[in-house]
This record gives structure tokens, sequence and C-alpha cells, in this order.
DNA sequence: AAAAATTTAGCAACAGCGTTGCGTAATAGG
DNA sequence: CCTATTACGCAACGCTGTTGCTAAATTTTT
């Protein structure tokens, strides 16, 4: 939840989300870990971490003796005390996965969806996956919501699909109110990319720095998560990495203009050239690291994770070999962790990370 | 200033910033106009604008009658209370400019700097500079600092020089460290292109969303504000972007790669053709917004701003020409309005903000 | 000219946050 | 049994923005 002015309620939220996320980094914890990361008092600690234990969010688990003095209580996070669902709605394909508090993914299914569904198909496939999902355990007073992950171009701030791509009937839906009246949940609304990246970032803990999330899947998008938040934009419409031009004399794309990265790279996996394909997307992510300069890159898709590691060697390889970067220069370059679940995922965490995560101040 | 912890006096610091926000962007304010703009209740202002008139930093400006009732209180900045000076060190050029707490240039120099300058050198001539500026008003104790933007690749948060492109002495220089001990002064060093867009984010106010500035200079850079601050990577290295792949089949450029937005740019503009040179690097804007969905497109730089027209036209063009871009996709594009000050004037701002613009929490 | 209505300003009490000072509990070692 | 050490938490405090209410300054109405 972002809000202008800062009051007294706004340094509660914080800094009980600052000691969530060392609960979450952290399998386990103590009052003196807390105090180490965040700066805070000990006896600041104590009282959030009463606050947190109050609502079953955090739990003692035993103690550690320091050899001398009284023995320390160690605490960890309740990762079943509560749970999103995430929705990852592509063109043919609905998957949902039900995640806890700690990130973990516990149930991932996958649907067909009718060619070119309309908004009152996809409602009642979310409503069955979610039914059947919340039955496997009680989840009623658990369950925070609903994270659904889409192509775009959507208005995240709005919770508006305006006109996914090569899907007929979805123009200015406002698919978060009517997901919400129609499923009785909290609905949060995104990109599937900037959902996928949210949820490597949140695995990772808050030492992940600046990063993006290439995705290979149809066509090929970013996520990005840029100074500790996700990157949407001025319209939700960040990421449309795959129609940057990389070759101004290259073939004409659907985007109409010519040598985009899309293209480009899609003719040369048609041609069976998996190994160029990936070499021709590398190209790419060193040009984002060059523009953005990022401390991490995450590749998912499920046409990439088809060839997994002849895409994370060309792109490895394309990184490191670039003359211009420093050994200071280092870009960790990684599959993502999820799999195919992460963009489903990030979704679900997406809603856990307004209840429970790092509140941000939106000035004016 | 990045904090991690959040008491009281973030509180403080937090809600005076908004008051001088909105300051900075109105030329007047009263009460009324703060609480609608922050949310803040008539009273919490009524105590904020009470500390800030006791700094000097606003005071009332006399009264405006609304028809019927007690006249309200006009206030306004206090320009002349707070400067900084900014320098931009380029390869043969250093200008300083002196601005003040309403982001204006009051005075704008610039000296040769000796072909491949020393440490040593640039710290004399900042020296001389900043004390022909300082003593033409008597700044001495409204002075709050020198930010200086220069070329990379640097270390913003350490003030590290770490390997200025071009320059041979300057390998791994605690620039900020010995110009503060040599100057007196509190030192903030940045990269030019960050600098810069600072600048002109400051000057739009809060209303300024995702933003770049392109800047064509010896070589081509970028500054990005992204999510209401500016951003500089993993390692202060975002920006690169004229080393960024527009022709895979292109010539080879300084960096290693082939078909670099700034050869290729550059080979039109050394053939004359300035228009082609314009497209060139219009389509490499136009990567960017795809990939980062900006609202704002400045453009800067002494060989941009040397026809500037030809740029503005080409960028608007591409920009507003892309088939994908829907009505709601807009983005103004716009030559620098502070010309060819506006990387000293950003990094004097970057100052400014440090004491007097919204306090950044930086979660653990 | 006096009263009413309207708008703005600010004093005083309050709730809630993290901080500080200091006393208490729990352990190991002498 | 005493002491040193470590961890914990109550109570008072200073600070924030908020709330309730009164006072001040002006125009409009009577």
């Amino acid at each position: 939840m972002t809000r202008v002015t800062a009051d007294v309620t706004f340094l509660r939220g914080y800094n009980q989300a600052l000691v969530m996320a060392v609960g979450r980094t952290a399998r386990t914890f103590e009052r003196a870990t807390v105090v180490e990361a965040t700066g805070l008092t000990p006896q600041a600690v104590s009282k959030v971490i009463a606050r947190l234990i109050a609502d079953g969010l955090i739990r003692p688990a035993g103690v550690r003796r320091p050899g001398i003095g009284k023995p320390a209580v160690v605490y960890e996070l309740v990762p079943d005390s509560r749970y999103a669902i995430g929705a990852h709605v592509a063109r043919r394909t609905l998957r949902l996965v039900l995640v806890d508090l700690a990130g973990t993914v516990h149930h991932s299914a996958i649907s067909p969806l009718p060619r070119d569904f309309t908004p009152e198909q996809l409602l009642d496939a979310l409503s069955v996956g979610i039914d059947t999902m919340a039955g496997i355990r009680d989840l009623q007073s658990r369950l925070t919501g609903l994270g659904i992950g889409m192509i775009g171009p959507l208005d995240h701030a709005n919770g508006l699909v305006r006109d996914a791509h090569g899907l007929r009937h979805w123009h200015d839906v406002p698919l978060r109110e009517i997901a919400e009246k129609h499923l009785g949940l909290p609905v949060h609304l995104d990109k599937d990319v900037t959902a996928g990246i949210t949820a490597e970032a949140w695995r990772h803990g808050a030492t992940f720095g600046d990063a993006a999330l290439i995705m290979v899947e149809s066509g090929i998008g970013g996520g990005f998560w840029l100074g500790g938040a996700a990157h949407r934009g001025a319209h939700t419409n960040a990421g449309e990495f795959g129609h940057t031009v990389v070759d101004l004399t290259g073939p004409r794309c659907v985007c109409g203009r010519h040598g985009c990265l899309e293209i480009v790279h899609h003719r040369a996996a048609e041609a069976g050239d998996i190994a160029h394909a990936a070499r021709v997307l590398a190209v790419g992510v060193v040009n984002l690291l060059q523009t953005l300069d990022l401390a991490h890159v995450v590749l998912a898709g499920a046409d990439l994770l088809r060839h997994p590691q002849t895409y994370l060697a060309a792109v490895t390889e394309a990184v490191g070999a670039d003359a211009r970067r420093a050994d200071w220069l280092s870009t960790r370059v990684a599959l993502s962790s999820l799999g195919a679940d992460v963009i489903a995922a990030g979704a679900a965490i997406q809603v856990l990370d307004q209840h429970y995560g790092i509140p941000e101040l939106a000035p004016i």
C-alpha cells in the first residue's frame, strides 16, 4: 500500500515489515539478529516481535545458549499462517499456485483455456481452481487474496486489462473489480514479467539488487526490479524488451519496426539454430546491462526453458566477455529458481507483499 | 540521506520535505494547498510551516482573502536561504554553477581544463571557481555544499572515481574525500547524466514521472529517473546507453561490440547527415521507451544542442509514429530546459536534495 | 451599526511510535 | 553461594501527527 503522508502508523507497519523481511530471509532469528540488521533498539524489536506473535505471523522456536548468560529466544516465521493464490494467465493456459508466507510454492496446477477465451471463461476457470486449492487445506481465514499475472498492456493501478495481445475479448476489461466481485477475494493484477521478477526478489531477500527477469515465451519480455521495487513504468507498460531494435536492417516485426530483438530471435529459433537465437538474446541482455547496470539477470519462459543450458551459457558468456565490464561490474546470471511457476508464484507474492512487505511512500 | 529504520525523526524530515516540495513547485502556497496536496491535517501543516519558517526556508508573503472569512496566510519559498554549487567535469572543460533553493541557476561559468588533467589540477580549478562564486554574494553560511557531475565509471556511494573514460590520471581516485578536505565543503559525486536528470526532476516537481535524460556529447549517455528517484544501477554504472547494440551487422565500436548506438550515430554525424544521426538516436530512444515506459524524455548535450530542432523533431516523430503506442501511452519529449547548465545544475541540486528533498528509506 | 456566517489559525490534550534508564531473569563459572 | 554475563522488559519520556475546541479576522446580512 502506497501512501503520501507519513504518520506513526506508518512507522509501525514499516518496522514490522523489516522484521518480517528478516524472518523470511533467515530460517530462524533472534532479537539480536534483527537489532543488527535494522539498527532498531532491542526494546523496539521486542515490541514489534510481540505484535507479530500476537498476529500469528512468527513464533518462538527454542532458545540459543550463548555459553554464558540468559539464553536468547529464537524465533521463526510461521509459513502457513498466511497464503495467497497466484494465477498466470497465458494465451492458452491458466496456471494456479498456492504460495505461503515464506514464498514456498505448495501446489501448482495448469489447466487449458479455450482459444480466445472471454473474461467470463477466465473467471469460471479461476473459480474452479481456487475452490480446489482452498479446499485442500482449510485456508478460509488465512487466504490473503489472488494475484493475477498476465500479458499486457494493462493498467496495474486500476486493475484494468487494456488490450491483451492476441486476445479478442480483452479490451478495457476491469478485471480486478469483476474478479473481486466474482471470487470474493482481494485481487491484484500485474503484467506477467513484473510478477515474475517480484517472486525472485522476494525469495532472494533484501540483498537482492537491481535485477531483470528475461522471459522467452511466444514473445520476449522483461520484468524489472529497480531500487528495491518493481518497475512498471509510467503506464504499466515497461518490459516490452522484445520490441527493442537490435538490427536496423533486420526483418520487419509485427510491431512495425525493423530488426526487433523478438523477430531476430524468432527467425533464428525457427531455423532451428537455438545457439544463435540464444546469442541474439544475449546481445539484448547486455544492452540492458549497459543501460541499467543490473546485479542479477534471471532467465525464464517456456521457450527458453526448453533449452535452459544453451541460453544460460550464451548469456553468461556474453555478459562475461564484454570487454568494458571490469571486475567490479559483477552480474549474476541464473535460470529462474521457480521454473515454470515463477509468474504465478510472483503474482501470489505480490498479494502477500502488499500486506507484509515494506510499505512504500508515494510523495505527492 | 538514506536510512534503514524509521522513527519519529524520519516523520519530521519526510513531511517537512513534502511541504518544501509544494513550495518549490508552486510559486506561493497556503496552508490549505499543502493540506490538499499531502493529506496531512491542517494542524500538522501549521506545525511544519512553523518549523520551516524558523529555519528561514519559507516565509509569509501576504494574505489571500477568500471572499468571506479570515484571510489565509500565503507563504513562499525563500530561494536565497540556501545555495549549492554544481560542477560539470568534462574532458576539457569545467562548468560551475550557483543554484539556489528554488533550483534557479544564478551564475554559470565555464573554464578550460588542461589536457589529461590530474585530480590536483581539478581541485585547484574548483577551488578558484568556488571562491569566485562564493565571493559574489556572502554565501558562507548558506552554502550547503558542492555537487560534482562527471564521466564515469565511478562509485557514487563511496565518492570514488573508478576509471574516467579517456582521463589517464583518474583511476580509483577518492574524489569526494579529497575534495571535501581540500575545499572544506560537503561534496557529492555522481555521473553526469544522473545529475542531469535530477535537475529536470527537481524543477518539474512532484508530478514528474519516470524519465530519461539523453545526452549526446562526445559519447551518448542516459540518465534515468525511475520511481521517484535517480536510478544508478548496482554499481553506479547505469546509463551506458550509447553502448547498446542497434545494428548487429554494424561497425565495430570502441567498446568491442558491433553496431552500438554510439558508433552508428557517430558515423552518420561524421558524414554530415545530422538528420540521419538524429533518426538513429531516435531508434535508441524508442528502445528505451519500450523497455522502461517513460513519461518524459529530455534531450541534452553539447553535440545535440548544436542541432536542437533536428533532434527534437526526429525523436518526437519516432515516438509518435511507433504503431504500438496507443493514445494512453503518452510520452513528452523536450529539450533540456537548462541547456548546457543541466549537468552542473543537477549536481548542485543533488546537494540541496540531500538536505531538503524527500528522505529515502533503504530497507536493510 | 450590530449580528450572523464563514473561513482560517492555533492552543491543549491525546494516542502511538521508538528511545532511554534501569531493574529482573536466567545461565555458566569460580 | 556468589559473581559475571547475557537477554529481556517495565516504566517514563520525547517526539510525531491527530483530535477537539476556541479564538481571530473578515464579509454578508439584518
